[in-house]
RNA sequence: UGGGGUGUAGUCUAGUGGUAGGACAGCAGACUUUGACUCUGCCCGUGCUGGUUCGAUUCCAGCCAUCCCAGCCA
């Protein structure tokens, strides 16, 4: 087979609506008359290694196997890549299973660990050094890296041109573990001077005297990604190996394994440019340390560019699904702003979530007409976007709960809420004219006072006055106590990651809000998660999937509403 | 310095040898019992220099910028 030139441009067919994909392109291409899979299959995988939790990052990845696979009516498999047993565990196959299926994808029984292919792969290395294609190597880690060449000196191996039985023999005694870590390795015989470092005799395997998670410790020799991946692709007939780009330089190599190795099947591998999300970091070694580090509560803190984080946060799996649709894959590197991400959900929430009344900063109003051992209820509508989804009756009396910020004692130029003399209207109740507060002996406002028109039963205006301002509002006497976080991005500059300066030093001190005393409408008492809701006039909030209780409910922003106005 | 990529508004992404499209962000207005939503309008772009051509973002050449690669990680 020849080199394939994975290049953004050259395709021909039309691209569908949304965003770009090229890869789809390429398919198109080699399913028409005549391509490389005319009448196959469509075959992808996605292969995490199970060393980490998945982030948003992965979840492009994971959209793009298993979205072209599903568009091109073909089938996608989960596989862990499990070539290295240093930092892999159980803990992470798990976590990654349930994060696919929270997005919505689905491999059916195509479950696959690549070391379950050990035995195989072995055999075919074995095949390779028959072949004259590998050698077992002496050089330490050390004198291998000494022995690398540079940009234009070539590499050097005393150990190339060992003879096959030698090679053989020593490969057999690295698999039963006759010699110490790092002791030799086996390495591809391709081309000592190539500009591709890659494709510098490349090691296939190294031995490693580790507890593997599944293996057990079968095994002290492990294959690397470069041999192991092309051979995991082809047994199970991927017909697409889709990647990021930084493994670019690597495709060379990929084709090599696979065109030399006896394997039934041909997989071409194509690479796109990774996610990356502005005011975060997407690498696990850096969420690894806001974890160790105690910045933030664990890897699902809501504030992690983590599936888990962005779940108990209240991303929706659609809404994130969305985002990628929108994001398009191309190859260029980009920098896509967190702005999309939030209106991603922002679009998916306002259609699909109830409604709700709650105050954060609670300010009491008392309503002095108003009969103090009188209670009414007024209907409430659910989702103004969703009739169907009816009405709900909200408690009222002569003690409310409002937002602090919903009054001024002199308001600001454009403030039309309450302040002494206007009227406004709370929410599906009645129109209120602010008529003062009482401030405490420092100056605070600790009670602000209203008369209410009883003619405006239901917020209407039978004289058809205008009232600009409609507020949200709490019954004191049915309010149940929330805790609500108010979350914001974990960092104040944009890329975090961008030059020589250090991430850490980019945190947001006010990432994090918790506020202990909201009120919140009576219904909402009970909420569980994932129930998510709009705050009327504040934004989308969730349940928190780990500390809210019935009765003592704890909620989490996942984003706030857009407001245009400009205090 | 060797090899491999990528350059379209503030951001992401289409497109065609013939008016550069969409989305997000931003701005302005209409509507509004959420200062939300919705609607309308506006703003803003083909890295540079040549060449071919009636015409180039597209084709060609050169340049510039930028990203990835010298793990026994994936």
């Amino acid at each position: 087979m020849t080199e394939e030139k994975n290049t953004a441009k050259g395709a021909t067919d039309a691209a569908p609506a949304m965003a770009g994909n090229f890869i789809h392109d390429i398919i198109d291409e080699e399913l028409a008359p005549g391509g490389r899979c005319e009448g196959a299959k469509v075959h992808t995988r996605f292969p995490p290694e199970p060393n980490g939790y998945l982030h948003i990052g992965h979840a492009k990845a994971v959209c793009i196997n298993f979205g072209t696979a599903l568009k091109y009516g073909g089938v996608c498999n989960l596989r862990m890549d499990d070539t290295n047993p240093t930092k892999e565990d159980e803990e992470f196959v798990d976590a990654i299973q349930e994060d696919i299926r929270w997005l919505g994808f689905d491999w059916e029984d195509r479950f696959y660990y690549a070391s379950d292919y050990f035995e195989r792969m072995y055999e075919l290395a074995r095949g390779l050094i028959e072949k004259g294609l590998a050698y077992v190597c002496e050089l330490t880690p050390e004198q291998m890296r000494e022995n690398r060449g540079d940009l234009t000196h070539p590499a050097v191996s005393p150990y190339r041109d060992r003879p096959v039985e030698e090679s053989l023999d020593l490969f057999a005694r690295m698999r039963v573990g006759e010699f110490e870590d790092g002791r030799m390795t086996l390495r591809a015989k391709i081309d000592l001077a190539s500009g591709n470092f890659n494709m510098r005799d490349p090691v296939i395997y190294r031995i490693n005297h580790l507890h593997h998670h599944r293996q057990g410790d079968a095994w002290c020799i492990y294959p690397m990604y470069d041999f192991a991946h092309p051979i995991e692709d082809a047994l199970e007939g991927i017909t697409h190996s889709l990647c990021s780009l930084e493994f670019e330089d690597h495709r060379p190599l990929y084709n090599w394994v696979r065109d030399h190795v006896d394997v039934p099947s041909k997989p071409r591998q194509i690479e796109f440019a990774r996610l990356n999300l502005t005011h975060t970091v997407m690498s696990k070694r850096k969420l690894r340390r806001l974890v160790e580090e105690k910045v933030v509560s664990g890897w699902d803190d809501p504030r992690m560019p983590t599936l888990s984080g962005l779940r108990r946060r209240g991303y929706t799996p659609a809404s994130i699904r969305d985002f990628i649709d929108r994001v398009g894959v191309a190859k260029s590197n980009n920098m896509v702003e967190i702005a999309l991400l939030e209106h991603c959900l922002r679009e998916d929430l306002n259609q699909n979530a109830a409604r709700a009344m709650a105050v954060l900063r609670p300010l009491k109003l008392t309503i002095t007409n108003y009969p103090a051992d009188k209670n009414e209820t007024f209907p409430v509508e659910n989702n103004p976007n969703r009739p169907e989804d009816g009405t709900r009756e909200v408690s009222f009396s002569r003690s409310l709960w409002v937002e602090r910020d919903d009054f001024l004692e002199t308001p600001v130029k454009g403030y039309f809420r309450l302040f002494p003399g206007n009227e406004v209207r709370l929410k599906g109740a009645y129109v209120v004219r602010c008529t003062g507060c009482e401030k405490d002996a420092d100056g605070n406002v600790v009670e602000v006072y209203a008369e209410y028109d009883p003619a405006t039963r239901g917020g209407d205006t039978p004289d058809g006055r205008r009232v600009k301002g409609t507020i949200h509002w709490v019954d004191a006497a049915t309010a149940a106590t929330a805790e609500v976080r108010l979350y914001s991005t974990l960092f104040t500059d944009p890329n975090p990651e961008d030059g020589d300066k250090d991430f850490m030093d980019c945190l947001n001190p006010d990432s994090l809000e918790v506020l202990t005393h909201c009120k919140v409408e009576a219904s909402l008492a009970d909420a569980a998660a994932p129930a998510a809701f709009q705050f009327m006039r504040l934004g989308y909030f969730c349940v928190d999937n780990k500390d809210s209780v019935p009765g003592r409910p704890v909620f989490n922003r996942a984003v706030s509403l857009k407001d245009s106005f400009k205090r």
